[in-house]
DNA sequence: GCCAACGTTGGC
DNA sequence: GCCAACGTTGGC
């Protein structure tokens, strides 16, 4: 099993919105860098654990955890020409983008913050730290995984 | 709202 | 293939 860190602006789409979705599931649309397409495409399997991290927010940070229950598929909302997400290179018969469905595991019961990811020792290497790094679909070590569980106040 | 960092596009 | 211009991300 494998971990990963996906982004998301909450004014878009955030955790509770996960919360009331059916079934607490969605599929994760909108990805349109190559090389989150490719976690998502490839390596993103069944019982992957994902942290949900919240950009754009005041302040970021992580806010959860949900689980694969789906693997890649082509992103639907890259052929509906109505949806933001639209790209018009993207045919059904050659899909350039995809999606994983998640499902929520559970809400923390409080944000781990950015600048508390920061002050950890064992992160410094976290993708998510690196200056100016924008990839919304990263993977996170086993090691890393451990020290953010830890952080969480139940 | 600002702006640094980054990815993509397109002229050459 | 180079690289300037441009658009986007995302912290602050």
């Amino acid at each position: 099993m494998k971990y990963w860190l996906l982004k998301t602006e909450p004014e878009t789409f955030s955790i509770d919105d996960l919360a009331r979705a059916k079934q607490q599931t969605t599929f994760w649309d909108g990805v349109r860098n190559y090389q989150a397409r490719n976690f998502l495409r490839d390596q993103l399997k069944r019982g992957d654990l994902c942290f949900i991290y919240h950009s754009n927010d005041e302040p970021p940070g992580i806010v959860g955890l949900a689980e694969v229950v789906r693997e890649g598929y082509p992103d639907p909302t890259a052929f509906d020409p109505r949806s933001p997400y639209y790209d018009e290179h993207s045919k059904p018969g050659n899909p350039r983008w995809y999606v994983v469905d998640i499902k929520l595991k559970r809400k923390f019961p409080a944000k781990i913050t950015l600048d508390e990811l920061r002050e950890t020792k064992g992160l410094q290497g976290m993708e998510l730290l690196r200056k100016g790094s924008r990839l919304s679909v990263q993977p996170v070590t086993n090691r890393q995984f451990a020290i953010i569980m830890a952080m969480v106040k139940d």
